[in-house]
RNA sequence: GGGGAGUUUCCCGAGCGGUCAAAGGGGUCAGACUGUAAAUCUGAUGGCUAUGCCUUCGCAGGUUCGAAUCCUGCACUCCCCA
């Protein structure tokens, strides 16, 4: 199969080069396709989030390229924990979390990389690194790496000047990687590492190791950590973090993440996060200096990437939801539909009795149902404009909800101001 | 050990014996505006079976027709001198 770009060059047209070893060499390699691209995945927790995005697509397009992306799972790192870009101590994690952390993140990676239609590796490193003993490797990877170099990596550099240091565990921890990358090129001959930029100190580890045992060039590129312009964490919300797994956050909530980026991150991103061609991102870049109001980036950037992540399904719900919280009528839809919709947003039953004679007070509703912390506050809101059932405004402090109000459906959604929401059940 | 100051509603902080559910600011919640941003403006902000009733001003008593405000004791905090 031809080549069907120059992996490198769509890497730097889109951004996403901080540091690489030598391009000529690293081009040359790649010059033939089918070649082998790695990049890891520490089991951290039993789904990935929006920080591993850049890498998992980095990989979409090695694939895109005509290479084959090799993902590796660490079974084996992920029991030590790796120290780059973090500033304490981790806390081990059981055998048991390991294990179920790998199943869910291998699950992830296969439903992101599988459908390029090339060839992909999912390996686990804990498999090649179980039968090692500790001797062993001493001798036949400790031994090739110079103090001096590991000492010298910002990663040890930067925690050994902190109060709390690091522990010989974490120290070890490049050991291992470096000894994965020149494993990798014996058993796949891959010889390309792709990480973000914290992980440069591993994968030159890697590097300087397969040339120690092997005399073989390895390369490597780090991408730049995506970060967001108020200097925060991409993915990280007030909430926590925005997971992959629908589980964790819901289809609509990982939509509005990307909805709500300012422009800048949304610019980067879509250039970064997408596969959109390069002159589509640079319309779309014009129209958002034109008008800025129609956040057209922020848009399709949710619509790529939850459409990717949570499939068109997902996408539909999320729009859906969208639609929804912002006002659109709700009457139509149906007790499946409104419980997917509103699936983060908390829920109180009522016996559908209450709902006989005069009916449920929508003070009480909202008292009951935690909208408001208590009648006066319920009452408040309503007086105030605020109150809303099935997104209509009801002004009137002393309405009462009656089977009218529920009409065929069991479910009624209740709102106080622009975005808190709780769902009443009549059952 | 001696002397002084203080403890107020989510936070800071004002508070004259009656007009105090208690100024002002912050926060929070609503509304308007807006790009589902930021800023800004407006209103609300103890509870309730609600033109009234109940509970709140460190805790426990007391004086008074009436106490957050006066008195006594207790607890805690801070400051100064030894």
């Amino acid at each position: 199969m031809a080549l069907t770009t120059d992996l490198l060059a769509d890497f730097e047209a889109r951004g996403l080069v901080h540091q690489s070893t030598d391009a000529a060499a690293l081009r040359e390699w790649l010059g033939t396709p089918g070649r082998r691209v790695y990049a890891g995945f520490d089991p951290t927790a039993d789904s990935l989030h929006v920080g591993h995005l850049v890498a998992l697509m980095l990989l979409r397009r090695v694939a895109a390229a005509g290479h084959e992306p090799v993902a590796v799972l660490g079974g084996a790192t992920g029991m030590i924990g790796d120290p780059s870009g973090r500033s304490e101590e981790r806390n081990l994690l059981s055998a048991e979390e390991l294990a179920a952390n790998i199943a869910g993140v291998e699950r992830q990676i296969r439903g992101l990389l599988e459908n390029t239609g090339r060839t992909v590796h999912v390996v686990n490193n804990g498999d090649w690194m179980r039968g090692v003993g500790y001797l062993e490797f001493l001798r036949d990877v400790g031994k090739h790496v110079p103090l001096a170099q590991m000492l010298g990596k910002d990663s040890v550099k930067s925690r050994l000047d902190r109060d709390g240091g690091l522990s010989y565990t974490e120290f070890s921890y490049m050991l291992l990687q470096a000894w994965d990358f020149v494993h990798l090129s014996d058993a796949l001959d891959c010889r390309v590492q792709i990480g973000g930029s914290d992980q440069w100190g591993n994968i030159t580890a890697g590097i300087e190791l397969g040339r120690r045992l092997r005399a073989r060039d390895l390369h490597g590129i780090t991408c730049p950590l995506l970060t967001k312009s108020d200097g925060t964490k991409m993915g990280k919300t007030a909430a926590g973090a925005i997971w992959l797994d629908p589980r964790r956050t819901s289809p609509y909530r990982f939509y509005q993440y990307w909805i709500n980026l300012d422009d800048a991150d949304a610019g980067r991103c879509i250039e970064r996060l997408t596969e959109l061609p390069l002159d589509e991102i640079r319309g779309l870049a014009d129209l958002r200096t034109a008008n800025p109001a129609a956040r057209d980036t922020q848009k399709r950037l949710a619509e790529e990437l939850t459409r990717l992540v949570h499939g068109e399904a997902g996408l539909t719900s999320a729009r859906q939801a969208t639609a929804v919280f912002f006002g659109a009528e709700i009457g139509a839809l149906d007790d499946a539909t409104l419980a997917e919709i509103f699936a983060d947003v908390p829920s109180r039953e009522f016996a559908r009795t209450v709902l006989d004679g005069d009916g449920l007070p929508l003070v009480d509703a909202f008292e009951a149902t935690g909208l408001s912390p208590t009648k006066s506050a319920a009452r408040r809101t309503i007086e105030q404009g605020g109150a809303y059932v099935n997104n209509r405004r009801v002004a009137d402090v002393t309405h009462r909800l009656t089977a009218a109000d529920v009409g065929g459906s069991s479910t009624l959604v209740l709102r106080s101001g622009r975005k808190s929401y709780a769902l009443a059940r009549f059952l």
